[in-house]
DNA sequence: GTCGGTCTGTACAACGTTGCAAATGCAGCA
DNA sequence: TGCTGCATTTGCAACGTTGTACAGACCGAC
């Protein structure tokens, strides 16, 4: 039923390569030639077989993106991005879940999951330094996201202890100074791997602040119910916080619930800071100040470096060497730290800072 | 590099097919050839090339799933549901969005934005009849969600119209009179099919109550943010509802965040009922009450609809008939309507009812 | 001992496309 | 007129896989 380049020759009295010639705009085919061709298609309405094409080109045109889960709105937002940036290339995104389980990590970073692929973008959790090192180079991969890793493979995320000490400055300087940091529960493996949690003892360090671990504490994943449980634990243990900074968004917005069950205010009693930007944290009833990071620009290198790995080296790709890519993100202040009559309408707070991005070599 | 069929073959001294044969697990191999070639097969790392094998079959194993946008963390739940569900029969999903766009979303339906697949699922928002009209059968096609058409084509959707009348049912039972829906901005000439506002003025005629255009606002888009605009117009208009329907729960959350910024309490002053349960609404500082569509249930309906034409109908099935799937929902009741004390802790609010689905001929 | 049947394995073609090299046609020039 | 050179077009092979048809080996039965 489908319409192959066969027959449209066949209309257009001409070979099958001609008319492929037109399909592929070469140069040298006659202006009468290709108006003869072109109508054949037009009227057949005939569209190359992508299958044929990636078999004989050695290219599906699609990249994979796996990420943990999608109902993370970041994850999601990220998702449209890496689309976006995809769609510029003529490519399109396979989506792909592990779940932040470590060996679904490791089958996504394989292409074992979805192997009709050019590239993978990867967004690992639990992922492991030995799991790359087995990794057959025959599709180019891209890690984004806190974790670091030493394997030889592009890396694109923001400066996590940076942005972290952005945030934590952010609350020193409103006067707080016991600040809790609400983190996610990683394998305990990772934890010494926490960029967030780094950032947050620098900076408090640096001010000369205590950093007890008695203000660490993690909830169950890396999402609201999580968040809501760690912040009551927190409460529970007699601990009384002035402010929070939170791994994610997600957290923070368990926190601001738990902090609401106790009747406590926010920002009066304690501020929160979440980290990701994500859509929800702007319409809560305290919108909330987080961490940007630039989502089109992460998602843009995350396309360019796959893009790039299957342009450049064809096989030479190993130890072509690593780059760390940093696009920039910014302090965006809402209500649950500067409240209400200063932060203005949701959506349209203040930005407290543009930290720019760029490349760090290896 | 890559490891082909050849290369086995070569290395276990038999023939390509037989090879071919060992990984298909044909029968008539004996164990001895069988071993003798999986042995090669290990020691070279072979992996089938998918898109050959899909030039062969003519199948590809991706199936594409368009929705409007994945920033809505209801079609990003979705997204999850299908990928599950086509995972169980080895598919993997190809995600496009279409952004509501009615031009987008005509060549999702054809398949022209993502030509490497074997079906589709739209869910479609501005999409009309006549667009599906020129369709090419080649990729069978399903539609979700609450527009309805006549083309041929499953449509998959919980019943809109009982839903809604049982979110209002809900509000009416509380002793609310002066029930408002807030709708979604599309195409002017789609009003007249919204089934949600439909069954809104359904069971409150059925209960005598007024439903006058006044209590009927509409904010722009979708989101949180027209719904809190629309929700603003409303109470400015000097309408003063006791309840609000709102046509999801992202322009419920926008409705939550405009009632709160007017001092006006939920649900004493107001109550509110939103549709989809996304997650973000059991944690925000009032959880929402809403319409609980099955979504495994919707994305099962959907894969299987897709692979059922795959496997059935071969160019037959142009007007082998559509079907009307209903999957079921639930009333979830939480502190938006009933309050703090009554629903006690977030996510495990009472559940109103259990609405079983089944399928309706056309 | 021959025949028919079953079991294994093989050769060939095809899926629809594109790169390569060769073939055709045409114009310009000696 | 015949040749060269270029623009245009074509045929062939190949990408890696699988379906079909068939060849050979082996078995038991007459």
């Amino acid at each position: 039923m489908p319409v192959s380049l066969k027959d449209v020759a066949e209309r257009a009295g001409v070979s099958i390569k001609t008319v492929s010639n037109v399909v592929n705009d070469h140069p040298h085919v006659t202006p009468a030639t290709r108006a003869r061709v072109q109508q054949a298609i037009d009227a057949l309405g005939y569209r190359p077989n992508p299958t044929a094409r990636h078999l004989r080109r050695g290219r599906t045109g699609i990249i994979a993106l796996a990420v943990p889960e999608l109902a993370n709105p970041y994850f999601a937002e990220l998702a449209e991005a890496v689309i976006d940036a995809a769609g510029e290339h003529e490519y399109t995104v396979l989506l792909d879940r592990t779940g932040g389980r470590r060996e679904q990590e490791v089958l996504a970073s394989q292409g074992f999951r979805t192997r009709v692929i050019d590239g993978i973008i990867l967004s690992p959790f639990e992922l492991q330094d030995a799991d790359l090192a087995g990794r057959s180079d025959e599709v180019p991969l891209v890690l984004l996201g806190e974790r670091e890793y030493d394997a030889p493979y592009d890396h694109i995320a923001i400066d996590n202890v940076a942005a972290a000490r952005a945030a934590v400055r952010h609350l020193l300087d409103l006067g707080r100074t016991r600040i809790a940091y609400v983190g996610a529960d990683t394998d305990s493996a990772n934890r010494p791997a926490e960029l967030r949690l780094a950032g947050w003892r620098a900076e408090l360090t640096a001010a000369g602040v205590p950093a007890p671990d008695s203000l660490v504490v993690r909830g169950k994943g890396w999402g609201r119910e999580g968040g809501a449980r760690a912040m009551a634990r927190l409460l529970d243990s007699g601990v009384r916080p002035d402010a929070v900074f939170a791994f994610n968004d997600l957290i923070a917005i368990g926190v601001l619930r738990a902090l609401h069950e106790r009747g406590l205010r926010v920002p009066e009693d304690v501020a929160v800071v979440g980290f990701d930007d994500i859509a929800e944290g702007r319409f809560g009833a305290v919108s909330l100040t987080t961490v940007s990071p630039d989502k089109g620009a992460i998602a843009r290198l995350a396309v360019a470096s796959v893009l790039g790995a299957l342009a450049g080296g064809s096989g030479e790709s190993k130890g072509s060497g690593r780059r760390d890519l940093a696009p920039g993100f910014r302090l965006v202040e809402r209500e649950s730290t500067v409240g209400r009559g200063e932060a203005g309408r949701p959506g349209v707070a203040g930005v407290r800072d543009q930290f720019g991005g760029g490349a760090g070599g290896s």
